[in-house]
DNA sequence: AACCTAAGCGGAAAGCTATTCCGGAACTAT
DNA sequence: ATAGTTCCGGAATAGCTTTCCGCTTAGGTT
């Protein structure tokens, strides 16, 4: 049961946030070296004979097949439609993805770190309600069109539970400087949690999916509409 | 291969809208007319041996198996639980039912036609804003505590996708009437379709599920802000 | 260059669920 | 009671996911 998952993509101790190290996407060289290429006086008795060249290079070709389908089939698509499309195995697919939130995982992670990455950039640049609008409008945008990733994030499916987690852990602190900040300059309402909005908008991007985004996109600007309304009540009283 | 579906839930015309007239619920004896009721100049010697007592008790039994496991165990539960819990093979289940929406639709109509029936009560005790608020506030709570049924909205499940038309069809109107009100009295913004916040709660109720309604209601009153938002802008110029 | 060893591979097998099919049981009208 | 249907139940079929294991082969060793 209490297995350790995460194949590909490793642990993080808890949030780069707003930081600008990412946390290597489908890093291939980076920090995997496990087995001290020539440790000083590290443990000698442990060379894991590293990993072998095919392995890495089928691990390839499942991210980026995978990434094809994704975007053809949706991310739920069949797993011997991603292997087929590496010239895999299903089996090798499997060794490589244990969970298929692990696969989407790995997938997506270098946009998610692009969206986490712009937090910033849009704080320095902008008043804190324009930083929070058009950061939400990016990731909206970055939902809406993944065939099936909305959906994936409350699809109940235990292979993909850890999903919500993993976006929430990864952009939630970006996502809270820029309300905390929205809120501290009386833009918007203060009793707004990341979560609160990142499962909203996911909840708002998942009908969509082959409506095109234009939908969520016009939901989305509504329901932030509606955290402005909170903190500028038109009828201001005594 | 074309057969005819819609089995225990017969068509209906369009929409009673606002009307009295619900569409009978689990209706028995009602519109389950197949071949041609009685024509005019129909066939005359079809005596259709009206149904078995035992066909109308299993589906009863259906039914009422159906309504507890959805509790339980949410809309998208093996058909096989809901067989067994009432007692007879899947076979019976799925003739009775063909579509998974046929059922979920035939459980769930009573409670959907006294969502459109409080429409027309709403308006006139309530001003337009304020019987839309409660009228939403009426659906997201009704969505929101049927585990998965939101979510079955646009689950993308083809045995389901007649569900969201359905949906559409029976409270389209109410809705529309409540919005047209609201718009006209300048209470929200006007460019929002029925199409638009049936999608958007429907999203909205389905992260949740398992997180108690509460977070529901939450987005959906945002929602709605920001529907007022476009109404009535906070500084108003010019 | 030949050899060894275990990392890694592929696909068959096992497990689920949905959906279809059909021989036979049960009901209704006569 | 009998005939004629309607219905039932569950076995059979089909599509997926996930696991398992014998064979292959990369890559270090001699």
């Amino acid at each position: 049961m209490t297995e350790d998952p995460t194949p590909a993509a490793a642990e993080q101790p808890h949030g780069p946030a707003a930081s600008t190290g990412p946390t290597d996407p489908a890093d291939s060289t980076g920090p995997t070296d496990p087995t001290a290429p020539a440790g000083p006086g590290a443990v000698p008795e442990s060379a894991p004979r590293r990993q072998r060249a095919d392995a890495r290079r089928n691990l390839d070709s499942l991210l980026e097949a995978a990434k094809a389908v994704f975007i053809t089939s949706g991310v739920d698509a069949p797993a011997k439609e991603i292997a087929d499309l590496a010239g895999v195995g299903v089996g090798t697919l499997y060794r490589h993805f244990p969970q298929r939130s692990d696969l989407v995982k790995a997938v997506f992670q270098r946009e998610v770190d692009a969206c986490v990455a712009a937090g910033p950039a849009l704080s320095a640049n902008h008043a804190p309600g324009t930083a929070l609008t058009e950061w939400i409008d990016r990731y909206t945008e970055f939902l809406a069109t993944k065939r099936g990733l909305a959906t994936a994030l409350h699809s109940g499916d235990p292979a993909l539970e850890a999903l919500p987690a993993y976006f929430m852990e990864r952009v939630g602190p970006t996502l809270g400087a820029l309300l905390d900040a929205a809120a501290a300059s009386g833009e918007i309402r203060a009793d707004v949690t990341p979560r609160d909005l990142l499962l909203a908008v996911a909840g708002l991007c998942a009908p969509v999916d082959h409506e095109g985004a234009a939908f969520s996109r016009r939901m989305v600007a509504f329901l932030m509409d509606g955290l402005r309304y909170g903190a500028v009540p038109p009828e201001p009283r005594g």
